[in-house]
DNA sequence: ATTCGGTTTGACCGAGCGGTCGAACTATAT
DNA sequence: ATATAGTTCGACCGCTCGGTCAAACCGAAT
């Protein structure tokens, strides 16, 4: 898997982090995560998330070369926790096979975000933020790092002749993330909200709107 | 029509801004126009805008009140330029004529965006940064201005029997935005780029995806 | 007891931010 | 010619930003 512009800096500051106690590390990444979901990586303030993470100005600075430094080892953190929800998801292997896949990752996507809201809310600002310039890089490889396996399981779908040929993979995908925020707006972010069943028939109303979705979106011409 | 949030401020600031010379007046929106172009409301300086409007500080706080104040007059002036787009066209009246009404709808926006890049780019920093707080009420407005036609004519496909009832308008309204986001931003921004039939080609593979798309997704459910 | 590299600290820096304000300018009425 | 109201101007304000740095601190080796 390649480190998409990951801590390319300067050799000291990797030794440095790999001594970095892993309390004072974790404080300052989950400070980072809060202060990126409510502001965006732009508007965040690296001053509030020292402040937040009671760890000193310089010390900070001692482990990380900058903002952007940080940003960076964030959003891999980031995409660490969002793949290990797929880790043990194959891919399809035959036509009969796709949807229940499909079903099946949009499930855990939407069961990892809503447990994890601030880390779901960090996806979303990167997302949003992936087509500006100065953080570009770092945005645009996690947010290929984040839709990967859909990206795979696009693919693979057509090669099985489950999704249509007639529109570019990336097209299709955009689409697909797209609908998939539009619909789960409602639902992530307000997880066990006072009324666990509530919730849970929310869950279920997207799963099927998601799901028919897809397949509206995503069956072969032919078919329809 | 509900003037959301705009110029809610002093009175004061009302007379001044009726007596401001109209070049003046389009000076600096169009700067305005342009710095939310290329950095979205939040990040826009009032500074920068002021000097590229070659007006003087003290002037231009002589008729806006504030930052605030100049978005929401650029909001409108937004609003107002898109809406235009519609005026001479009405909703369908039989189920047989929804899809070329939508047909045009889309054709229409897609040629506008085209034509006016910068102002499509502060549409996109609306839907974008909608969410968020500072600002929310005059972005949410402008919103939801900006999507009202749209709005209507799922309204007006919904009881005509052209358009699905198993979802609320608000979610088909959403993810026809995403969908079209997603489509359109390889064709937008493109304008004529040295070859004017490349990007007619690239139009029109649009409309017909878009079109595609739209009647899948939008579709009543005893149809597919 | 001293030295020394790794670590911690917070005062400090220049830049840019949104916003203020008194002085100067201008045009019209008297 | 003078008074008055409307307008223009840019120096200046307090604040936060990302980032720097010399001094202090600490624990282990000598």
């Amino acid at each position: 898997m390649v480190n998409y512009g990951n801590t390319e800096g300067e050799v000291i500051f990797i030794v440095r982090q790999e001594r970095l106690d892993d309390a004072k590390r974790e404080r300052l990444i989950e400070a980072a995560i809060e202060e990126f979901a409510e502001r965006g990586f732009d508007a965040a303030s690296y001053n509030r998330i020292i402040e937040k993470s009671g760890l000193s100005k310089g010390s900070v600075y001692y482990y990380f070369e900058n903002k952007d430094s940080l940003i960076a080892t964030v959003l891999d953190e980031v995409c660490k926790r969002f793949q290990e929800v797929f880790k043990s998801l194959d891919l399809p292997t035959a036509k009969d096979e796709y949807w229940s896949v499909a079903w099946e990752y949009h499930e855990r996507v939407i069961m990892f975000l809503s447990e994890n809201p601030v880390v779901a809310q960090v996806m979303y600002r990167i997302s949003k933020e992936d087509a500006r310039a100065a953080n570009g890089g770092s945005l645009c490889g996690a947010h290929r790092r984040l839709v990967g396996f859909m990206d795979d399981l696009l693919i693979r779908g057509r090669e099985l002749g489950a999704v249509r040929s007639d529109l570019p993979i990336e097209v299709l995908q955009r689409v697909m993330h797209a609908a998939g925020e539009a619909l789960s707006s409602e639902i992530v972010g307000a997880y066990p909200d006072t009324d666990k069943d509530l919730w849970r028939a929310k869950f279920e109303r997207f799963m099927v709107t998601m799901h028919d979705l897809s397949k509206r979106m995503l069956t072969p011409e032919e078919v329809v």
